[in-house]
DNA sequence: TGAGAGTGTCGAAGCGCTTCGACGACCGGC
DNA sequence: GCCGGTCGTCGAAGCGCTTCGACACTCTCA
């Protein structure tokens, strides 16, 4: 508790050491002996010792700073956003690296300042899209970085994702189990497949693939996010498709409306209508009744962004591609 | 476009002067001939220059980089907070500064950690509670801060948040306009009372003192999140005080619930209960009918936070309680 | 018993930038 | 025509840290 900052030249003071020693103490980059390790370390508890991160940066050419660059605009649901990203800053801080965070829109210029000025060492990015413009300065970048959601051309880049095509299959696998012969797939708002959106367009590809698989007939409709409009929606799909007794729903935002549509038509889920969706746990948990559902497994997805940029800082080789495995959870809607 | 990294040396060799020179065009803190402004600056593009962060943070104390405090746990509506942390970086950006992400669970340990590593310059909290751990903490650092929300003992912080109270207010002065004579409030889920969470109590103190001064009855309740729950508290609501025509909804993730709810149980907005929603404005558009709401200015308040908290970092001095006035929007639900 | 191989520690050289004091060059005023 | 003032620029001294090479020891084993 001094007058103002504490630096390392005060320790090595207090602990009758040199500077460089209490450096070593502090990365472990040389062997020091119990005794002198015991003596810095007390010091630098005395005096409380922080690190100053700008010296360190400049001296190691290491900020221990990630970039998280993250979306913010329509037809991306926010609240899974968050999840990823408070995944990332759990998963960094178990790094010792803390985030930066950026938005999208200050788009590649921002990317290309924080990576020359070695604010930060790494990047993460959330919401990649098909053709995305960013996606060249990446390659060229010497930071490594990490992609979640997959471009249209990874082309050497790192990306991690949920396999939403295994899991739309998924999804009508299981329906096909409980005997559903004709099932309907209600996905993101129709502007998200316009954008190229990666994971809405390989989730409406599993379900295609796995309802002929299983010699079943399905449709697959985009579904915006107001309650008139899946209202709208559903009542066109049953008029249409009568037949329907299963529904897969991939938008968190238009789950609830879904429900409430359906309760509206007189239709009893599970009873006439069987529905499962993929979704963060917890909105499948609190919907009415709970959802089957394919969870969005956003922490697990965000620790392994983290876990393969770490990797690629300590110079280690990994793997382009990271699919996770959907997992199913039975719920009371089917 | 050279082998690797640009240093200011190189483009004061480029430009033919000192680095002195280069460093106070950048700054602009000594005047310069137009002269050998033009050439600095032609000599840092045609190089492609970016300062190197952690020596100018080393060598000027100052990291250009803010810290955001997020909370990402229980009761708190995440896309709001979204809003917030977006307008946040936005505005930083504006006064040339990056925004590190913190979660509140790291608490008052990360707090300390990035102030004494002299990683930021600045704090900017959100969601503090009434008896928040952190509020001592962050009066004894030299680093100035910003609280968005306010806690029970804001002593000498400075603080910004929407007038709740007022918000509360207009919301029943908005209703008693309109005639309705028994009105209800629909608040937080209970756990946000009992956090003790501000701007929750302050709405509702709003809200009462409000209907007291219109000789209304009114009563308030917290209201859960789920459609079950919400479904409960509307129901027995009405069977409770059957005159009921008016409903204030301060709960983003309810008030499709509370919609949904209504018309389940035969009742039509604005008909037969008129509804007022303190909430986003995109959420009071979506809902069906378009609430009447009171909008929960995230940009602007955002904004005002960064712009306090670089006042105090230029020194100046600032106001330590920053209300927002209310605004209400009035659409098909009243 | 002495060469060779570790250990544990130190001193000093930067890392790339800001900032301070110094110093010509040029100005106007007397 | 000399003096005091800007104005514009420069050189050098750090900022607090990491890291490299050096060095004094202590072991080991031929």
């Amino acid at each position: 508790m001094n007058g103002r900052t504490v630096t390392i030249a005060q320790v090595a003071k207090h602990a009758g050491v040199a500077v460089s020693t209490v450096s070593y103490v502090l990365s472990g980059k040389r062997t020091i002996s119990a005794d002198t390790r015991r003596r810095v370390l007390d010091s630098i508890s005395a005096l409380g010792y922080h690190p100053n991160a700008g010296a360190r940066a400049l001296a190691s050419k290491r900020s221990n700073v990630i970039a998280l660059v993250l979306p913010l605009r329509a037809g991306v649901h926010v609240p899974v956003m968050m999840r990823f990203a408070g995944a990332v800053v759990t998963a960094a801080r178990r790094f010792d690296h803390d985030v930066l965070l950026l938005t999208a829109d200050e788009g590649a210029a921002g990317i290309r300042r924080v990576a020359a000025s070695a604010l930060v060492d790494a990047l993460v990015l959330m919401d990649v899209e098909m053709d995305d413009r960013r996606v060249p300065l990446l390659r060229e970048l010497a930071e490594p970085s990490v992609l979640i959601g997959f471009p249209a051309e990874p082309g050497g880049l790192t990306c991690v994702d949920l396999d939403f095509r295994a899991a739309g299959a998924r999804c009508v696998e299981h329906l096909a189990e409980r005997g559903h012969e004709e099932i309907a797939l209600l996905g993101a708002p129709s502007v998200v497949y316009e954008r190229g959106t990666g994971f809405a367009r390989r989730t409406r590809e599993g379900f295609v693939e796995a309802v002929e698989a299983h010699g079943l007939t399905g449709v697959a409709l985009p579904c915006e996010e107001t309650f008139d409009d899946v209202y709208e929606t559903v009542r066109d799909l049953l008029l249409d498709h009568p037949g329907t007794s299963g529904l897969v729903v991939h938008n968190e935002a238009a789950v609830g409306h879904v429900l409430g549509a359906l309760r509206q038509l007189d239709r009893r889920v599970p009873h006439d209508v069987a529905v499962v969706a993929i979704c963060p746990d917890d909105v499948a948990e609190r919907a009415s009744p709970p959802l089957t559902s394919v969870l969005i497994p956003a922490e697990e997805v965000g620790r392994e962004a983290v876990r393969l940029v770490m990797d690629k800082l300590e110079g280690r080789v990994v793997p382009h591609s990271t699919l996770l495995a959907p997992q199913l959870a039975i719920r009371a809607s089917t």
